[in-house]
DNA sequence: CTTGACAGGCTAACAGCGTTAGCTTACACT
DNA sequence: AGTGTAAGCTAACGCTGTTAGCCTGTCAAG
């Protein structure tokens, strides 16, 4: 299942290159020396692909985390990571944040690893946990 | 310009009823029984359209708030009804923190006077009101 | 009383969007 | 040799925002 992936990762590229209005199916097929119908013999409809880019967006934040919690870090050095995560990535994390988030659609697990991890930093205070991520979102 | 006021009105019905993919020039028009192209006459593009609803949504927001205040409202009080009125108003509130704010377009002090009540309900400590408006969004 | 401007409608049309249908071609397997 | 499938193609549809150009009613000025 290859060209799936290769198309995301394309799809990854259009959105970080020309933003969330410039992710357009013909756009990733131009990139891609296809037509923009033939996306759709490996994708059902263009919330799908979407779909996928938010779960490697959660998946990278989680590794970000993973990495500084393992580098010691505490919970104010993952908020930082958090914030400098989005800089990094404005469109995408525009994108995960746009609007109710598919949870039902995204795979097992993807958000929760980045939870996992912030519930770690904060001693397992679920409640506290929260508040941070509210504080650090809003902040955005 | 009364008219334009109407076209606003009618906007801000159609965003509430049918979220924010439903407003459509097509279905304004239709909710005042004319032509879309006719709206136009009114207004120059559909972002002025958005900007103008996003500036009654601050507005609306100030308006609360100033009540609570005037109720003898304090910090908590003020964050209650920003989550309050953000449950209330879903697509309205979606459309104002969808994307980067066109402050420059926004008209002076829209977002203001918001920011002033919640200021003064921190005891003007900016960093604070900063923060607490910061996490509020976040849970939100 | 006429005339002319202007406000505010209209229809027709365009480009770009996501998407569907149906055809073709290349390659693997029996 | 023949068959099935993967993956491309073109043509087209309905929707979107938007432009151009036309028409009609209101109303003030000469």
């Amino acid at each position: 299942m290859g060209r799936r992936d290769e198309i995301t990762d394309t799809a990854l590229v259009v959105l970080e290159r020309d933003g969330r209005e410039g992710l357009t199916m013909r756009a990733i097929a131009q990139e891609l020396d296809i037509q923009a119908p033939s996306l759709y013999k490996h994708i059902n409809d263009k919330r799908e692909l979407e779909v996928a880019l938010i779960a490697r967006g959660f998946a990278d934040q989680a590794d970000r985390f993973e990495r500084v919690l393992a580098d010691g870090g505490g919970a104010i050095e993952i908020a930082d990571a958090y914030l400098q995560w989005a800089l990094e990535h404005p469109h995408l994390y525009q994108l995960m944040h746009s609007e109710a988030l598919p949870r039902d659609d995204l795979p097992e697990g993807a958000e929760d690893r980045s939870v996992e991890v912030v519930l770690r930093a904060f001693g397992g205070d679920r409640t506290l946990a929260r508040a941070a991520w509210a504080f650090a979102h809003g902040m955005v």
